[in-house]
DNA sequence: GCCGTTTTCGGCCCGACTGTTTTCAGTCG
């Protein structure tokens, strides 16, 4: 997105591969991942602090502060241009096949001056590699095999295909169990996933690992032990199962869950308290005696922390949180009771209005937009007319839905220039307005934040849909100044939109927790086409989650005479 | 390199699996 803390936190990331590479002490190198992460998740831009201002940064010292004035300065790190000057950045891209990390990379540059994957991919074949040493014949297949699966698998899932998946795994694996679930970055609600974690109780794991290998789209068995098999499916998907005894479950769901960044705090905190914190449970380090294990709650709790939802285990403040007491009451699927954006047949939906708003009651909302395509994007064929006409279908058909109020809306066209589909006096009568980008996706930085300033700040604008425009694994966000976006949205109450859409999921998490704090307010909305989309709700919902949204934050959490009281304000 | 209810030095998360150097290092999560 190039928000300078993100290119500043790639810097210090690459900073830490290139020290490994080198063979840096593990400490030090974890000491700038953990710096990289806190300056990707710091509020304030790291390029207009001070020294003083950066020292305030969490995990950042005299010496990282003192690289990121260099940047500030000069554009780079004059010790990060020495190191890449060491190690070409095809030997850190050797890192990226799995089973070769730093070690192995440098082997390879130090011995045969092998500095990027095909030339790897070439050298094996070719013998090369004969009698250096760590590299027997095993090592050698396992390399090509990560070559080939870099190549050619690689992306990550998005979170519907890995959720169905997990879920149908679980299912399988349930009756063979004591509990099971699937944990790790599916449970955070990350919105694409590079495996599938599936945790699983039983006194003995044989029979488990037996169905799991068994499974029908399970295609390569890639490890396998008593208490962990790993394997790939037809889709290129890893999937873990672990199994633990049962008095185990809390601890090892904690752990499993993740992320790795979380893990280090709570176990660092465990550390100090004179306890051992692994997957197995909480132990005292003097006596060895288990203390608890048996559910996250009791864990968090012996740790002196309330339990942590799995959405903000980022180590991301959620800690620090925690210790203050001040989590936030997340917002959850139970707490929407509406839909501001959806479509019907009129343009591009494939359900009719009477279908879709059967659909929308049956779910129980007590309201519901209908807000289909307007005439800019010239494909769904929108004239005033069609309009006029499907606002008066929607009048008459109130009246079968007592407890549901039906809102007529639109979803307007950004132009290049900021400006809508219709004049102020039609947009007059819509009861709600979406604009989005759907065109003209490359504009510059400048051009797209005024462009779309200029919409947020249309008074007939409600909402801003899916506002970056991305499609994930396929099209990049469009670049604008968030905040100034952000803090356009707050002065005119625009509200953001967090589309369900399992490959747009947009806003994203990370602008969510942003725009927050510019005072913006959120709607949850399915952008359904169908029925069948209302079921991509509870993936917006884990987005709004990871963005650390309450129901106060979701306009679409409230009654409709608050909603409509905001809606008219703004 | 960072940090401090063991506070300016001496620590820094934990365990499983794999392959190879056969008692342990590297990788991964």
């Amino acid at each position: 997105m190039g928000r300078p803390n993100d290119d500043v936190a790639a810097l210090f990331q690459e900073f830490a591969d290139l020290l490994s590479i080198t063979g840096e002490a593990a400490y030090k190198v974890r000491a700038y991942e953990k710096a990289a992460r806190a300056i990707g998740g710091y509020p304030e831009d790291v390029t207009r602090l001070d020294l003083k201002g950066l020292r305030k940064i969490p995990n950042v010292g005299e010496a990282i502060a003192k690289k990121i004035l260099d940047y500030q300065e000069t554009g780079t790190i004059r010790q990060l241009e020495a190191l890449r000057e060491r190690i070409p950045a095809g030997v850190r891209a050797l890192t990226e096949i799995p089973t070769l990390g730093p070690k192995k990379a440098m082997v390879l540059y130090e011995e045969l001056g092998i500095s990027s994957v095909e030339q790897l991919a070439e050298a094996i074949p070719a013998g090369r590699l004969n009698g250096l040493k760590g590299f027997g014949a095993k090592t050698e297949e396992n390399i090509l095999h990560g070559i080939e699966l870099l190549r050619h698998a690689g992306e990550r899932a998005l979170i519907d295909v890995a959720t169905e998946l997990a879920e149908e795994i679980v299912a399988e694996l349930s009756p063979l169990a004591g509990r099971c679930a699937y944990a790790g970055s599916l449970r955070r609600c990350r919105e694409t996933v590079g495996d599938i974690d599936i945790l699983a109780t039983a006194e003995d794991s044989g029979p488990l690992m037996a169905a799991f290998i068994a499974l029908p789209f399970v295609t390569e068995v890639i490890g396998s032990g008593e208490t962990k098999t790993s394997v790939r499916t037809v889709k290129g998907l890893q999937v873990d199962l672990r199994v633990v005894p049962p008095e185990a479950w809390g601890a090892a769901l904690q752990y499993f869950t993740g992320s790795k960044a979380h893990n280090v705090r709570t176990r660092e905190i465990a550390v100090r308290a004179g306890l051992k914190l692994s997957e197995y449970g909480l132990f005292s380090v003097e006596t060895g005696e288990l203390i608890v294990s048996a559910t996250e709650e009791d864990v968090y709790a012996r740790l002196g922390l309330p339990w942590i939802p799995p959405q903000l285990r980022e180590d991301e403040g959620e800690i620090e949180a925690a210790l203050r007491g001040e989590l936030p009451r997340l917002v959850e699927l139970a707490d929407l009771c509406g839909d501001l954006h959806t479509h019907t047949d009129l343009t591009d939906g494939v359900a009719s209005l009477e279908d879709m708003v059967a659909a929308a009651a049956a779910r129980g909302n007590a309201y519901y937009a209908i807000t289909d395509h307007a005439p800019n994007l010239s494909m769904q064929r929108m004239t005033d007319e069609k309009m006029l006409a499907q606002r008066e279908a929607v009048r008459a058909l109130q009246g079968r839905y007592p407890d549901m109020a039906l809102l007529h809306g639109t979803e307007l066209n950004i132009d290049p220039d900021g400006e809508v589909d219709w004049p102020a006096e039609f947009l007059a009568g819509f009861d709600i307005c979406v604009a989005s980008v759907h065109s003209h996706f490359t504009q510059d930085r400048e051009a797209m934040t005024r462009r779309i300033v200029r919409a947020v700040e249309n008074p007939h604008v409600h909402i801003l849909g899916h506002p970056t425009a991305r499609s994930i694994g396929r099209r990049a966000s469009v670049d604008a100044d968030w905040d100034a976006v952000f803090a356009a949205c707050a002065r005119s109450r625009t509200i953001l939109e967090i589309d369900a859409f399992p490959d747009r999921l947009d806003l994203p998490a990370d602008l969510i927790r942003h725009a927050r704090r510019h005072g913006v307010k959120f709607a949850i909305d399915s952008d359904a086409h169908a029925p069948g989309h209302f079921d991509n709700l509870r993936y917006a919902v884990g987005t709004a989650q990871r963005g650390w949204l309450t129901p106060d934050d979701v306009v679409n959490t409230w009654p409709l005479e608050r909603l409509r009281a905001y809606l008219n304000a703004g």
